[in-house]
DNA sequence: GATGAATGAGTCTTCATTCAT
DNA sequence: AATGAATGAAGACTCATTCAT
């Protein structure tokens, strides 16, 4: 076999990541054996290995693909008019939600192992702590819309509104991959009658 | 008539899962070895088995103590005449907040090694969904009251605005965990912001 | 099994390092594997590995303990008051040529084979490197009081005479693992016709 | 008629012993891996298979051409009217530490590595058997031509007179490979000061 | 002829669990 | 009851060799 093409070596990879996430969200990211792997990717143990050099790489690898893919599917919904916080908690959720129908495996299923897993890996800590530092940097830039389009007091903290939303998304996803009755709408609907609750405003 | 008394037992029982717990947030639930375990405990192999017959014993066991733990800090809250959105969510993430730091452990990473562990093992998913079920019933609860305070509409949805909120509770705990910079009073100042948006209501 | 006694715990410790020498000696340090070592010493792996970290130390130890064996059995010969040097290099090699024969394994075999590993072996090189420094040290004392008998002649470089005696040693050993024909009566009476030589002296 | 001439088929045969070399005395022979001698050769591994068809092959090579590199330099101070022992030891020794310093790799410890591979290999044994079996008749040459020159007296063995000198070469070649402090000077000098030694004749 | 990706048996090592003492 | 040495089935990873292109 001569040298291989970009593309075929990319196929490859995706492949065999592909049959990594099967196993990952079957049997968790410890518990998945390379056995498991590369039964799953139909290849040989020499030539899983060849694309990706140890355990650690691969896991590495499927966690921060699920974020990047995530980020693809929610970087429009940044980008757009942001509507109000309680329709853009559903319409970032809901994309959550779709990205796991329409792909062979559940974002949510592969964001709690990777957090788990986070714990000892310290490169793994760092890029999940970066990602959602911009994530939730990106809510606070939406958090800014909202107060210039007046759906949010003058003096709204930002910051803190982003960390309220992002708990929100976070909390769902948990919530979702857990208990699963819990869906984008239910959401909207909680934060609407949340929103017309009658606050003491703090200093 | 055992050699050793009931409550020597229990304290044994006790040295084990604390064991168990050190070892564990340090180095993930599958990481850990029964070794490991066994030496931070001081006793013997047979000493730790003959209390907790297999690891798993020990995970579910650390993971359903740290559940009935955080519920025991909650209860009061959830007893209390609860108060405003905001500020009800502030006092239970504070709970959590100084579980943490009062006791040995950290609540929020032996949360997410739960989850993770839950998505392997039926015994434990079944034994966190019945937690959060509960849980979750008991903030509805809590909505209900809130409706009933006027702080909320009458035509609220409380099963809803309970999954938010345990949704912005377990959010919380993941970036609490993950980012490390979270606190509960900018849960309290976030959630004021947002419910002081103008919202379209719903029908 | 409650505790165990030193001795069993160093009777285990020599079994498992017979095992290892058998191996050796058999199959080379690196071709010879640990499943082999593991059933000829018949214990389990676990057990093997509780005695031994490592392939790598059991390497070292059966390396330095020929050596030390090899000493304990130079050592008297070192002592006693050294005969003219021929006959010191044939009862030196003779001591070597019978630890071969009384115990299990051949010393010249493992050493060859410990000089080799010595190249990408670190440690095992400083060993190998501090014993032969340390006997050749050894050997210069034996030219010295050569000197003092008058076996030699006063202007002797005994360092140089150290180099000599050694290499003669040390190639017996090589001549003798690879070619098996070469007695100690040989070394000695080479050594006598060789002494009897006429030499132009040096300055 | 093959399409690479057989120069061309030489010359490639010479680069990949020549990385094989490199690699062997690195890291030595088992530790050494078809891929590093590969990559060292910068020929695809295919090509290498060509020329050797497994590393057996590669191994008995390297040694052999070892072998057959010293015999050439040896072979002419054989032919020239050998010195004195001492002053010829100095020679053939001086032969083999210039060999080393002049070519890429270290004569000595391949030889030392083709030693400790002989043991299981009986290929390679038989080789270098033949080899020192054949050098050392060629000693004995040299031997009876010191008796006839008057060096030797009439009744030495040249037989036990060339396992001794042969020694002597061996025992440099380990001792320089190990502690690497030992000139061929230091050998002439060391023999020259033996040679002088008052002994009792053997009868 | 050359290439280098793929193979898969084999290697070292770990670790949950047992059970003789 | 307690001990901790022993077990042995995996597990992650390697590497000599092949063969489709």
């Amino acid at each position: 076999m001569p040298k291989i093409s970009d593309e075929k070596r990319a196929a490859r990879r995706a492949q065999i990541l592909e049959a990594a996430w099967l196993c990952f969200q079957k049997q968790g990211l410890q518990a998945t054996t390379m056995d498991d792997i590369i039964r799953a990717s139909g290849l040989s143990a020499g030539a899983v290995y060849s694309y990706y050099p140890s355990k650690e790489e691969l896991i590495v690898a499927a966690v921060t693909t699920s974020l990047i893919g995530l980020q693809e599917r929610v970087e429009p919904i940044l980008r757009s008019a942001p509507p109000s916080p309680d329709l853009f908690v559903e319409k970032i959720t809901q994309a959550i939600s779709d990205f796991t129908t329409r792909e062979s495996y559940d974002l949510k299923r592969i964001a709690l192992l990777g957090w788990s897993e986070a714990q000892r890996n310290e490169r793994l800590r760092e890029t999940i702590r970066g990602f959602y530092l911009a994530f939730r940097a990106r809510l606070a830039d939406v958090a800014v819309s909202w107060c210039n389009a007046g759906l949010l007091r003058k003096s709204a903290s930002t910051s803190d509104v982003a960390k309220v939303v992002l708990a929100e998304i976070l909390g769902f996803v948990v919530q979702s991959a857990l208990l699963g009755d819990v869906e984008p709408r239910d959401m909207a609907r909680g934060l609407q009658d949340l929103a017309a609750v009658e606050v003491d405003d703090g200093p």
